[in-house]
DNA sequence: GTCTATAGAAAGATAGAC
DNA sequence: GTCTATCTTTCTATAGAC
């Protein structure tokens, strides 16, 4: 098993995608240069070309990678039995997820238009497939009567940019706790569902 | 007053805001390129520069022209005489100033990183005053206790946030008109509120 | 006020040595 | 698997002609 010193793959590879998530989330994808990812991790520019065909590939891992382990972590969390409990889960779940990876986050709202079109269309019908959960849970609510939702779609939306507003404010050892916020914004959310 | 023809200051400085905020809004603040700026408008590179000292700075004047527009529509807009109706109307006036200045909105949002600290810092301040607003609103409503909120600067931000989530999905002509988003988004809104 | 031309730096990506 | 070296392109910004 022993291999030759210098050979690195199986660390070497997360390694520059967790140096050019932070970078990207710094700075911005277009803003960065290879040359400063690889300095980041201790490499040259040439060898990055080792674990990615291209730049944008290289985002596109990071954004797919993120939107696989949401969707997963989601379907990995208990179903509660009532829509109303349900709603209460998914808040406190989306809250928790989002704040554990804000770097992630950040870099899947902001750096979508670095996509070309295929790449693009594969995390847009992820995220819309993470929308979709919401909106069943909403649906259900409101079809046995224990939700007042002027409409689910708008509702489904609304919740889920309210929910990841938080990402934009929280700081560890501020004012909040994180369990005060998952408290206070499931408050609103329960509120705003009429429930 | 006749001018030389082929000088057109007073017309020119604004093409240029114009075109760089399209192109900033569709491709990101790093990825738009002097020279792409120019052939939008249709100049060469280096007349820009007549404009504008550096790039930075052209951007900068968008945010803070964006910025200072959003104050000054608030602050000419009729006060409400109750909480809530002044609560409706900051609903109402966000949703539909920030649809009518999509792009710059946009930019507010993404491209902040890419100001140096001291223009970050004036942006930051503006921001702040605007959430302000809205946060004295909603603690006036919650001192007469017409609004029941667990927590009022936490409710500010997620209805900002909620609200202008809007510009990331509307377009016109689709399901819905800007009045029926208005309403359903001020219905939730309320019931969040506690009203 | 705008153009042409260019300086000087930096970008993405590849080739070949080790 | 990584490095050095480099090709080619593109960038911001400036200088000087008109």
């Amino acid at each position: 098993m022993a291999r030759k010193s210098g050979s690195h793959s199986e660390i070497t590879g997360p390694r520059i995608r967790a140096e050019a998530q932070r970078l990207f989330a710094r700075h911005g994808f277009a803003a960065v240069s290879m040359r400063q990812i690889a300095a980041a991790v201790g490499l040259q520019a040439g060898a990055l070309y080792l674990y990615t065909p291209d730049k944008e590939s290289l985002l596109f891992d990071l954004l797919k990678g993120h939107m696989d382990d949401l969707l997963a972590a989601w379907a990995a969390t208990p179903r509660a039995a009532s829509p109303l409990s349900r709603l209460e889960g998914f808040v406190r779940f989306h809250i928790r997820f989002n704040l554990d990876r804000a770097e992630a986050v950040f870099l899947s709202y902001m750096e979508l238009r670095n996509l070309g079109p295929a790449n693009f269309a594969t995390i847009e019908a992820l995220r819309r497939a993470y929308e979709d959960e919401l909106e069943a849970i909403l649906r259900s609510g409101q079809a046995e009567g224990s939700f007042m939702l002027p409409d689910t779609k708008l509702a489904t939306l609304a919740i889920i940019a309210m929910l990841t507003g938080v990402n934009t404010w929280f700081r560890e050892g501020g004012r909040l706790s994180r369990a005060t916020v998952e408290e206070i914004y499931w408050d609103m959310v329960r509120k705003a569902a009429g429930a």
